[in-house]
DNA sequence: TGTAATGTTTACCAATCGGTCAAATATCCG
DNA sequence: CGGATATTTGACCGATTGGTAAACATTACA
């Protein structure tokens, strides 16, 4: 008798591994596209080429599948904001904040997505997340950002909203994909779309946080 | 033997006004807060005060309530757009445009999540809308911004791109609200975060787009 | 190689899904 | 009033849901 999804061994098998990364690839296909109550189990059995009760095996509820998501996820999602450092030239570290941010939206949409579901429907799976991690560390920079603002470096203005609005207008690139491509229209929805939008937004954000008097 | 919906009677019952009305108000509650498929009619019909069978009634299949609800949230949710005004200031135009996207944000969050649900799960039930209507209204519209820029009134940049960010950053605060308000914490979080966003996104707007050299 | 542990599948379950039906009830109007 | 029409409901349907049980197959390793 089996005693499932890793509680026995230690050590994870390789078929383990391998089958997990299986799953939680597939989950986040199924997950991103159509948020938790909206996926089946058995979607995701499907689009992971295998059975079921075999998903079941390594992991016991649908529930357990997507928190095992969320965390893989959620780390390298902050990344970028992460590397937001404070000694650094504060225009610099905006522009590249705003390209990385960018470029994850352009490369992985489906991540995007996933988190924009879960926050979208009030977030009941990842609530202490938002109110932890992801407010400490947000705490922390927009400190960083407010003294650039008091030395002058960058306009007065309200770190928060500020982070907001980056994360808002280069998410939505990822999330609201459908709506930009039906709005460009074929000929300007081709992958170009994403450097146009890295020219307009570092010309937005540059210019609109350039200290007065400059 | 009663032809349901409407179809016998060319006017509409003082009944079938009210309940319809009573149905597609629960629907948009549900709609908003859980995606079309994550939604079920039994959810509707209990925030709604009536039995499944009753809603049935009126409106013959869970798509046809959310198509109805879709068609009548649309006209109102795009009347923002649509006042942009050709021959009105530049900058007081962005500026009132930003306003009041802001206060549907705030006086209408469930209309925006209802959007945001369906864009994010690939619009499959307004596909035609995004690329009709919508791609029409945000041509019209660019044209505008691209008058204003050729003859130096703002800084020269991308028209499209420009709507994106004022549509992103806006909704954000109606679509993303439990992260805004987990980020914000407790002290923050009360009902003037709308208007620290409105001073920060005018201020980012107005100066990010103020034309070289003035 | 043998065997215990691990992995996979078929068959199934109760609950819930969207939706139907016929009977019961309420409303309208002459 | 009374009958026609409009509205409402409980009981029910087949399909799908998340999840289980147990038999079966494969792998790892002494």
């Amino acid at each position: 008798m089996a005693i499932p999804r890793a509680a026995k061994t230690l050590r994870r098998t390789r078929i383990q591994e391998e089958k997990e990364e299986q799953i939680l690839e597939a989950a986040l296909d199924v997950f991103s596209a159509r948020g938790f109550r909206g996926s089946t189990i058995d979607q995701i059995a499907e689009v992971a080429g295998m059975s079921k009760p075999n998903l079941l095996y390594y992991f016991r509820t649908k529930e357990a599948m997507h928190r095992a998501l969320i965390d893989r996820v959620l780390y390298t999602w902050l990344e970028p904001l992460r590397a937001f450092d404070a000694e650094g030239n504060p225009e610099e570290e905006i522009r590249s904040y705003i390209r990385r941010k960018l470029e994850m939206a352009r490369d992985f949409p489906r991540e995007s997505r996933l988190f924009a579901n879960e926050v979208l429907q009030g977030a009941p799976h990842i609530e202490d997340e938002l109110k932890g991690p992801l407010k400490e560390l947000v705490d922390e920079k927009a400190e960083v950002i407010r003294a650039w603002t008091k030395s002058g470096k960058i306009a007065e203005c309200d770190p928060y909203h500020l982070i907001f609005s980056i994360w808002s207008t280069t998410q939505h690139y990822a999330d609201f994909d459908v709506q930009v491509r039906a709005v460009l229209g074929q000929e300007h929805a081709g992958e170009g779309r994403f450097e146009d939008a890295a020219r307009f937004l570092e010309q937005l954000f540059i210019g609109g946080l350039r200290p007065e008097g400059s």
